[in-house]
RNA sequence: GGGGGAAUUCCCGAGCGGCCAAAGGGGGCAGACUGUAAAUCUGUUGUCACUGACUUCGGUGGUCCGAAUCCACCUUCCCCCA
């Protein structure tokens, strides 16, 4: 099989500009692509998941990978498939989230001697100036073939303003740069990305007069047509101090008995005819496919051993097994009450279970709430300090667990 | 530049000057059922010292016994005309 014909039967690829062309140079492995990342947070999420472990597959294959961090895009904006404009970022804090990509990236993709190339568009895209900008490139767009583009249709309605209508020129020119500065004849990103990527193509012919490619991989959606990668409206992240390796697993454990395989499919480096043999599973079997998902990524991204540890805690935790591996929280001895009991709301709110005292209260008086295993139905309730200093299992609903001590 | 409209809780979206912590939906959370799935049903969803009190309806002032509701100014956004 070939990389090409992978990446299909994974089902990753959306639109090619040129298939022939494209399958015929990555196969080769002599292909320089790039992928851009725009830091508009200070950790790359599972959403950048893919689109690494994609650069990662080309490498594997021997092609060159160029990982462009957007330290001058961000400054715009990028208006895709968003009905709002993003908040602007100060320079600083763009340049610090740029140093956290690039930290982070290091972890996937090598960029050793021979490897990957890292590239922030900053560099060039700060000091254009603007006229000769627009003389440059300027020209070389239409703004009724612009308005067209499916990325500017939402904010057709609710208004786009001309801060982020350029960001398809500044990506644009992105491409343009990285052909003329190292040959790069390809991008990939994803599918909302693809009317900017044809900006690229489209510059490079009418500047350079030559072809230049673009390929998009299929945004990973729930089988209700949601994107994933999140939850409740926030981003799973891959720094682990913003969504530990527990509850990254977690995330993973946790997708629906249809989403199980294409996630597989997508995002792990588990064979392809393995993944058909395990696409014969049902039912319940599709929770050992769910573990294996689950442990793949968490490797990917934490290492092996964060990985074991998860697994093991989920294990404990949800069935059985012993010596759970639970995330700790503590809290301060003030929080003792003046008989050096702790009650249990001060408790749930001290492990972060729940973020008030409020939302304690409806948890137990819910019933969602144990300690040590013992259900707690009293709001009330409260526990001795002794029992606290050697650690107190809090349970809050099916799948929150937190190990409760004293600081 | 001129004219018109809008801003409500996580999101969408109701809201007569007192009966508004604010309808309804979505989402979230919890419970039942399960396989840490889906579907379904039930409860819940501002905070706290919780049969009560306090803080919320873009911002600042004002009218009134009383304002999410009325007035003034400001901010932001949308639409039409240029």
């Amino acid at each position: 099989m070939t990389l090409y014909e992978e990446l299909l039967a994974r089902g990753l690829i959306a639109q090619v500009t040129d298939e022939a062309e494209v399958s015929g140079m990555i196969n080769a492995g002599k292909a320089k692509f790039y992928i851009g990342f725009d830091c508009t947070a200070d950790s790359l999420t599972a959403g950048h998941f893919m689109a690494l472990t994609l650069m990662k597959r080309l490498q594997q294959a021997g092609n060159s990978p160029f990982a462009l961090i957007g330290g001058g895009t961000t400054m715009i904006g990028d208006p895709s498939g968003r009905t709002d404009m993003r908040k602007m970022l100060t320079r600083e804090d763009i340049e610090h989230n740029a140093e956290c990509f690039r930290r982070q990236m290091s972890r996937f993709i090598n960029f050793g001697e021979g490897g990957a190339t890292m590239v922030n568009n900053a560099d060039w895209l700060l000091e254009l100036n603007y006229v000769d900008l627009l003389r440059e490139v300027g020209a070389c767009f239409s703004v009724n073939n612009m308005l067209r583009a499916e990325c500017y249709r939402q904010r057709m309605e609710k208004g786009l303003s001309f801060l982020e209508f350029n960001y398809m020129i500044m990506q644009s020119y992105d491409f343009y740069h990285l052909y003329k500065t190292y040959g790069c004849n390809m991008q990939f990103g994803g599918d909302d990305q693809w009317s900017n990527m044809l900006g690229g193509t489209e510059l490079i012919r009418r500047k350079l007069g030559a072809d230049a490619h673009a390929m998009t991989i299929t945004l990973l959606t729930d089988s209700q047509g949601k994107k994933m990668g999140k939850t409740a409206g926030n981003a799973v992240w891959l720094d682990a101090n913003k969504t530990s390796p527990y509850d990254f697993y977690q995330y993973w454990r946790n997708v629906g008995d249809s989403d199980v395989l294409k996630c597989i499919r997508m995002l792990t480096f588990i064979p392809v005819d393995e993944i058909d043999e395990m696409s014969k599973w049902d039912g319940s079997m599709l929770n050992r496919a769910k573990e294996i998902l689950a442990h793949e990524l968490t490797e990917t991204v934490h290492g092996k051993e964060a990985a074991d540890a998860a697994e093991a805690s989920a294990r404990a935790l949800f069935g059985a097994g012993d010596g759970a591996e639970v995330p700790t929280a503590q809290i301060p001895e003030s929080d003792l009450q003046a008989d050096g009991t702790a009650d249990i709301l001060t408790m749930l709110v001290g492990a972060g279970l729940v973020s008030s005292r409020s939302e304690a209260r409806r948890a137990v008086e819910q019933g969602g709430v144990t300690a040590d295993g013992e259900k707690v139905t009293d709001i009330r309730a409260s526990f001795s300090g002794d029992r606290l200093r050697e650690g107190i299992l809090l349970r809050r609903g099916k799948k929150a667990f937190k190990k409760l001590m004293l600081k």
